[in-house]
DNA sequence: ATTTTGGTTCCCTTCTGGGGAACAGACTTA
DNA sequence: TAAGTCTGTTCCCCAGAAGGGAACCAAAAT
């Protein structure tokens, strides 16, 4: 268990910074011909030149009329990272039924360099539109899904999470003051779940159960709501129920690591 | 168009290659240690580990227990290629269509670098297992959708990609006379679709028809079934005329580019 | 025919980045 | 508890990698 080490210490490789940032702008569709990306991202176009040959050549990018896009390759990247995270199949299923059951919309998360990322979402027959999308990220302070993790993860890792993050106001209600959020933490442990009232995004309520693993914490399970619909009482009884139950079923089927 | 400059020239930047050596080492899961992949790709313990470093600030790995996995921006970067595809949704609801019309496996594929990528994949309800998954490349002289890709486009393009290609069999049927593989996408050419007769895969045949865009191919759409109920007649009869159709349907919503 | 635009190549120079070796923790073994 | 082993990390050195500038081309635009 060598998780204490994380600071950004050591040696960066330039170049391969400059590969992804390239990477980057490509795939933000700034820029995808030589020309451009040397004005984008200040580099001489002989350097970008030879970036971009490198990653053709390694399949990542692929010629495309005058330009270049990112290669279907990433897609099967995809499908790996899915298989590197425990018990994809799982989850899927039980966040599936969790939404149809509940018509919301239901998330799995989890925590990657002090954020939550989504692994996977369902839409129950209600739900109502959000942005995320699987790999998006959002802060872990103002979302229920993080909210729950972070209160249930070790110490020594919540501590230095917490060390490096910035409380930035997403909404009027996102809580930013470290001391009231140590609380909230408290609160959620004791609890078993973690509630976002509007914290992340205005008229959406949350709640998100963690999954654990030995003695740390897989990632965890959200239901998210209209305010309308998302009352006190529908939140802390049957979605926190709900949201509950299905991390518990996740954990139980997760054998290994 | 400056499609025919594709050789492989140019210079190419190392420490980018051995970048995403590492990559794909810690993807396939063959090592995710910094000791491991020392000794699995032949570098010193120090140059992988300011690698490792690089790509963890980049976001595109994760510390995990002991090793690195992939992190979740992939998933990310899956959604954007994705968008970069032309019409990716019309592709998904007519392939998902076509599939439970004819209960079999429905593919979307494109060519890169040479070879089809499945961008898509439906199955009916009665379909066989493959074991292709979107991301995964297939040899375009084995498969109905290279075929199909190959024999519609530009003749030059066409050109290029044959002149880099090797004929290994996947299969006793596959088609290793280049004299014969000419033949055949003269025939695919003028019946307007491209049969694979267990080809690539035993006991596999698909038929596929190409979208085209302008004057030259965006992809192919394919069925594929079990020999047992992909008769000569089936095959050219009622399956070629879906395809045909299904891919006509994409062609004709696919606005710009 | 001339200009412009964007891609490619070449060369020069610097400082990057790969390697070796020493170091430091964590864990094992005696 | 001490010696031994196995990681990951840091430090330093110097060969050569890689970024930049400028020339060079090809194609398109005027």
């Amino acid at each position: 268990m060598a998780s204490t080490p994380n600071k950004r210490t050591g040696r960066r490789i330039r170049s391969v910074e400059i590969a992804f940032t390239i990477l980057d702008a490509i795939r933000a569709n700034e820029a995808t011909s030589v020309t451009e990306l040397a004005d984008e991202l200040g580099h001489s176009k002989s350097t970008i030149h030879s970036h971009l040959r490198t990653l053709e050549s390694q399949e990542i990018i692929v010629r495309q009329d005058d330009g270049y896009r990112l290669s279907l390759q990433l897609l099967d990247m995809a499908n790996d990272v899915r298989e590197q995270v425990a018990n994809y199949e799982v989850i899927v299923d039980e966040v599936d039924k969790l939404a149809s059951e509940t018509g919301e919309i239901a998330h799995f998360g989890l925590e990657e360099h002090g954020k939550v990322a989504y692994l996977y979402k369902a839409m129950g027959t209600q739900a109502v539109e959000t942005v995320s999308r699987p790999g998006g990220k959002q802060p872990m302070y103002s979302t229920s899904l993080g909210k729950a993790i972070l209160a249930f993860l070790p110490a020594d890792r919540r501590r230095e999470i917490l060390e490096h993050v910035s409380f930035a106001p997403k909404t009027p209600k996102t809580i930013t003051d470290p001391e009231r959020f140590a609380d909230e933490l408290d609160v959620i442990t004791d609890q078993g779940y973690a509630i976002d009232d509007e914290e992340n995004i205005e008229g959406l309520r949350c709640v998100a159960a963690p999954v654990k693993n030995e003695n740390t914490v897989l990632g965890a399970v959200s239901v998210s709501g209209p305010v309308s619909r998302s009352t006190d009482e529908v939140l802390h009884g049957e979605l926190a129920e709900s949201v509950q139950r299905t991390a518990n079923v996740i954990e139980l089927n997760t054998k290994f690591s």
